[in-house]
DNA sequence: AACTATTTATAAGA
DNA sequence: TTCTTATAAATAGTT
């Protein structure tokens, strides 16, 4: 339709093709508004031009969306819904795993223990057992650890302090006033309060039988009293 | 273009619109196809008639799913991305909450105890203790009414063997022969192997001291020993 | 972008 | 539906 006939086959000159696309496009765009006033029909029509640009029309009574569900629904074919599945699918079987585990942390909160039977609640039990053991040991350690630091800290803060009082027995160069030994034991006692640096140091003793108990379950108590 | 100039408006007669949606079907999917070769341009036709009968063309180079992504990206539309990103989220927040399920579990099992302090650690060891405790509870708690069972169900067969005794008694007719309570008793005695028949019946004793601990933290053996 | 000769699409009728 | 055909509409090549 023009002055002369044309081939179809791809427009090699892109000026003349880029004007051909211009043309016809907004042809078919009016051919797709008219399909879509004078037959009530749905339709969607989208453009890419060799360039990139779009254009697109889309029947009022409708949208995108709504056009391609209903191609979905009607070619059985499936675009992005297996993806869909297969994440609604990971998402529930991540719920069910966070059911179980919430379920288990119950458990050794000691909550739904009503369809245990006794086998069960003693394995249970010696779970329970068998953790309170390892948190205690890891306290002490920790303990341990903690005391030992600040009594480094502390045995340092003394060689500082003896070596100033040696210092100022040295610059005082009063020959006729000497520290006694007592003298030194007194002031190493006074040092003691310097600890109160160090807020969270603490001395701790352990109400534990000197015998530990033979059964090996070790009932004793392991609170610490802090002096 | 035809015998007549036709308004564009919506054809009334039925039949009419249906042949007319035929022929203009035909002749768009052409101008689609035309646009297509002549101009390598890409495009997507989708086409419901009133009676729902789909007609569709895409470009050889792309499909649907190829159009709508490049529409997606052009128009900054979201047809799908803000469902999937949602489900993408949900998706990554249970995976953090069963991360921290897990943690917690582990913690709970004395695992991962490093980065704990001593307040946490006596913490989660009071959590034990109380655990502990309920499931001790909840574990006599099942054998007392198991024991009490097995008790009615031995008294109800002694009850059964002692009326068939007497049955007997009656039938043998015999005034020169009586049980004595002593009999009675030794009956008695040898229906006790007849609990052989409930196989998970004990009895058992507790290795409690008599005084409970007065500290309240009753670390006393809680193994039973089956008789 | 406008023009216009021609081709193409299609409305109405069979 | 399909074919026919008169006519409207689209558009290729030109300006």
């Amino acid at each position: 339709m023009g002055r002369g006939k044309i081939e179809i086959k791809k427009i090699e000159n892109p000026t003349n093709r880029q004007v051909t696309y211009s043309k016809r496009r907004v042809g078919i765009l009016k051919k797709a508004k008219e399909l879509t006033v004078l037959c009530d029909a749905q339709v969607s029509l989208i453009m890419f031009s060799t360039t990139g640009k779009l254009a697109d029309y889309c029947s009022p009574s409708t949208d995108l969306k709504g056009i391609y569900e209903r191609y979905q629904i009607v070619t059985g074919m499936d675009l992005w819904n297996a993806q869909y599945e297969r994440m609604q699918n990971t998402l529930n079987h991540l719920k069910e795993i966070n059911q179980n585990l919430r379920k288990e942390i119950r458990q050794r909160n000691g909550e739904e223990l009503e369809g245990m039977d006794i086998k069960e609640l003693r394995g249970l039990e010696q779970t329970f057992e068998e953790s309170i053991r390892i948190v205690r040991q890891r306290k002490y350690h920790v303990i341990s650890t903690q005391t030992d630091t600040y009594k480094k800290k502390l045995k340092s803060t003394r060689e500082t302090y003896r070596a100033l009082i040696h210092e100022l027995e040295m610059k005082d160069e009063n020959p006729n006033y000497n520290f006694s030994e007592e003298n030194h034991s007194r002031v190493y006692q006074n040092s003691i309060p310097m600890a109160t640096e160090c807020p969270q140091m603490f001395s701790f003793r352990v109400v534990q039988p000197i015998q530990p108990n033979l059964l090996g379950l070790g009932y004793e108590s392991h609170d610490l009293s802090l002096a």
